[in-house]
DNA sequence: GCATTCTGTGCAATCGTTTGCACGATCGAT
DNA sequence: ATCGATCGTGCAAACGATTGCACAGAATGC
C-alpha cells in the first residue's frame, strides 16, 4: 500500500527541492518569463500591476530565491568579484578586506578571496580559478610595479582595481594612500624633534610602495636640507620583520651617528626594534623609529610605534566602489585615487640624545 | 566587399570570446560530450587513448577553461563553500580562514566570506546570499549554543561544520579546541605558582566557549582544591576588551585578595590589563593574568601574555576537510573534533605577592 | 470604422556542461 | 559463421534563468 498523500505536509511546507521561477509561474498561472520580468526591477514596469502583485506575493510565499548560477550562465555576470591578497594573516589586510566586502555586499556582490603569498604562480592560479568562476572583476592587493597579471587583465578587458599598491602599467585604476605626503610628514616630525642623521629602511623596489616611499624619503630629506647619501638607505627584499632586523643591523653597523630610522612599513620597524635591542640601544632614548601603515596592535608594542596611519578600511571600500563603476562602464578612464594618510605620534620618537 | 579571412589571426590567436567545450570538439572533430568525458578524470577511461590525447592537446592549445557556472548549473555543485565569521578584523580569525582556504583550494574549492558582526539578521542575510550562489556547504565560526541557523542547515540538509565554537544542537559536526583541557592547564599553572585566590572573567554563556570555559574553570578549581564561590566569576556580554575591563574592575572591587585572573579569551585579558593599571596594580607583580587563544601579537604586549594557544590554522584546515567529507557522504554521522591546546607561559604570570 | 501604434504577455532559443540512452562496431565464445 | 556482450561515441535533454521576437488585444488617430 502506497503512503497516502499526507495532507499535513501542505501547511508546514517543507521546501523539498528549491523553488524555481517555473514553480512560481505555475502557481500564479503565468509564463515563467513573466515572473522573471516581475522580479527584475528594470522590466517590472512592463507588467500589469495586478500580476506584479500576485507574482511577488507567490514568490515570497513560496520562498523563491533566484538561482545565481543559472542567472550567471545566461547573463555572463556572476555578481562575484575576486580579491587577491598576499596573506590574510598579515594584519594590514583584514581591514581592507572588510571595507571591500561591506561595499560589495551593499551592492549585492560577494567576494571570493585568494591568498598568494607573493608567489607569482599562485597568483596566476588564483586568477585562473576566479575566471573559471566568471568573476565580474578583480581587486588586487598583490600588484608589483611591473605585473604581468595586471597587463593581462587589461588586455582581456577584465575590470580590475589595485588597492594599497599601484603599478607602473598605465590604464589601470588604483586606490592607494599618498606615500609622498606620509613620508614627508614623518621626516618633518623627526626634523622638528631635532634629528639630523635620519636613515631609511626601504621596501622592495619592485613594489610601488617600496619605491615610492624610498623616493619620497630622499625628496623629503633634501627639502628639509638634511644630508642624504648612499649610506642612509638600506634595501630589503620583503616587507617583513626579519628583513627589517637585517637592514637595521646593517645600518647601525655602517652609519655614523644615526639617531632616527624611518622604516617603509610597520613590520620593518618592528624588526628595527629588535636590531636596536640586539645592539644594546634603546628606543626612543638612543634612536627614534617610525613605521608606516598603523597596523592593528602597533599601538601596544613597546614602545608604542609612531607611524603613518593609512585609511585601510576606506581604501578597501573605495576600491570596491571604483570596481563596481568600472563594471558598469568598462571603458571609463582609469583613475588613481589617493587617500590622505595621517601621522600618529606615539612613544617611539623623541628628541635625539645630545 | 567582405573582409577576407585574415590568416594572420590564426597564429597569434586573440582569445576573443572564451573558448568552450564545443570549440574544442569542433577542432578535434568529435562530439562535445566526448570532450566532456575526456576532461572528466572519472570518465576518461572510457575514451580511446588517441582521442584523449588529441582532445587534451587541443584543449591546452586553445586555452580551454571549464566554465564553473555552467557546470554548477548542471551538476548542482558549485565547488564553492560559504564561511561565516563574526569579523575578519578580529585577529583570531585570519589564521582559521587561511587554514580553511588552503584546505579547500587543494581540493579545487573556493570560499566566499561573510562578516556578520554577531548580528543575527546579518547572519541570515549572509546565508541567504550564499545559498543563492549554490554553495555546497557552510563553515560557521559564528555559532551560538542554540543557533537557529545551524538547525535550519541541518533541516535542509545543507552540509555544515562549526569551527572554533560548537553548538548544543546535536547532529552537527564541529572542530574546536579542548576548552576543558586548556583551562585545566591554566589553573594548574597558577596553582603551581602558588596562587590560591584565582578569579575568572567568563565569556557570554550563549556561546559554547564562554559556557564551557566557565564550567571548566569551576571544575579545575574544585579539582585543585581551591575555593570557588559566586564572587570569583564575572560575566561579560561579549568577548571584547571593553567587557574585559569592566568585568575585571568589578572583580577587583569585590573580590578580597585575588592574585590571579583567568580570562576566557585574550581580548578579555587585555581589558584586564587596563583595569589593573587603572587600579594602580601591576601585572604580574600584584596580579597574574592569563588569556585564551594566543592571538597574533599578544606575545608583544606588555607584559607578554601567558595564554592557551589554540591551533587556529589547523582548526580551519580540519573544518574544511571535514566539510568536504560531509559533501561526499552527506549522511555520515556528525563528529565533534577536539584539537589539543597548548599552554604558553610568558610574563603575565608569576608567583603571587606574599 | 479602419488602419496604426502601443502594451502586455507568451514562445522559444540560449548560456556551457553533464549524462542517460541508443546505436553501430568490435570482439570473444560457441 | 553467428550471436551476445562490450565498448566507444554521438544524440539530445536537461539545469534555471533571461530576452529578442511575435502576436493578440486595446488604445489611438483620422
Amino acid at each position: 500500500m502506497p503512503p497516502t498523500e499526507a495532507q499535513e505536509l501542505s501547511d508546514m511546507a517543507a521546501p523539498k527541492s528549491r523553488v524555481t521561477i517555473r514553480d512560481v509561474a505555475e502557481r500564479v498561472g503565468v509564463h515563467p518569463s513573466t515572473v522573471s520580468r516581475v522580479l527584475n526591477p528594470a522590466t517590472r514596469g512592463r507588467i500589469t500591476p495586478e500580476i506584479v502583485r500576485q507574482v511577488t506575493a507567490a514568490a515570497n510565499d513560496m520562498g523563491y530565491r533566484p538561482n545565481q548560477t543559472a542567472r550567471g550562465l545566461r547573463t555572463n555576470r556572476s555578481r562575484t568579484i575576486g580579491v587577491l591578497i598576499p596573506d590574510i594573516t598579515n594584519p594590514l589586510f583584514p581591514p581592507i578586506i572588510r571595507g571591500i566586502e561591506d561595499s560589495l555586499g551593499a551592492a549585492g556582490y560577494t567576494a571570493i578571496l585568494g591568498n598568494t603569498d607573493n608567489i607569482a604562480v599562485r597568483e596566476r592560479d588564483a586568477v585562473a580559478t576566479m575566471r573559471a568562476r566568471q568573476v565580474d572583476g578583480l581587486i588586487l592587493a598583490t600588484a608589483r610595479r611591473n605585473d604581468p597579471i595586471v597587463a593581462e587583465c587589461l588586455a582581456e578587458r577584465l575590470p580590475v582595481v589595485l588597492v594599497n599598491r599601484s603599478a607602473d602599467t598605465d590604464g589601470v585604476s588604483s586606490v592607494v594612500n599618498d606615500d609622498a605626503l606620509g613620508i614627508a610628514r614623518v621626516v618633518r616630525h623627526l626634523k622638528e624633534l631635532g634629528h639630523q642623521r635620519i636613515v631609511h629602511i626601504a621596501g622592495p623596489r619592485t613594489i610601488s610602495t617600496g619605491e615610492l616611499r624610498r623616493r619620497s624619503f630622499i625628496a623629503a630629506m633634501t627639502e628639509q636640507g638634511l644630508p642624504v647619501d648612499d649610506t642612509v638607505i638600506a634595501e630589503t627584499s620583503a616587507f617583513s620583520e626579519d628583513e627589517g632586523l637585517r637592514a637595521a643591523a646593517g645600518l647601525l653597523a655602517a652609519a655614523t651617528g644615526l639617531t632616527a630610522i624611518v622604516a617603509a612599513n610597520d613590520l620593518l620597524a618592528l624588526g628595527a626594534y629588535e636590531a636596536l635591542s640586539d645592539a644594546g640601544l634603546s628606543c626612543p632614548a638612543d634612536v627614534s623609529v617610525t613605521g608606516y601603515n598603523d597596523m592593528p596592535f602597533v599601538d601596544r608594542v613597546v614602545p608604542p610605534l609612531t607611524t603613518i596611519r593609512v585609511p585601510k578600511y576606506e581604501m578597501g571600500r573605495e576600491a570596491a566602489r571604483r570596481l563596481l563603476e568600472l563594471i558598469q562602464a568598462p571603458e571609463s578612464p582609469a583613475q588613481a585615487t589617493m587617500l590622505r594618510p595621517e601621522l600618529i605620534v606615539r612613544r617611539s620618537t623623541a628628541a635625539p640624545p645630545d
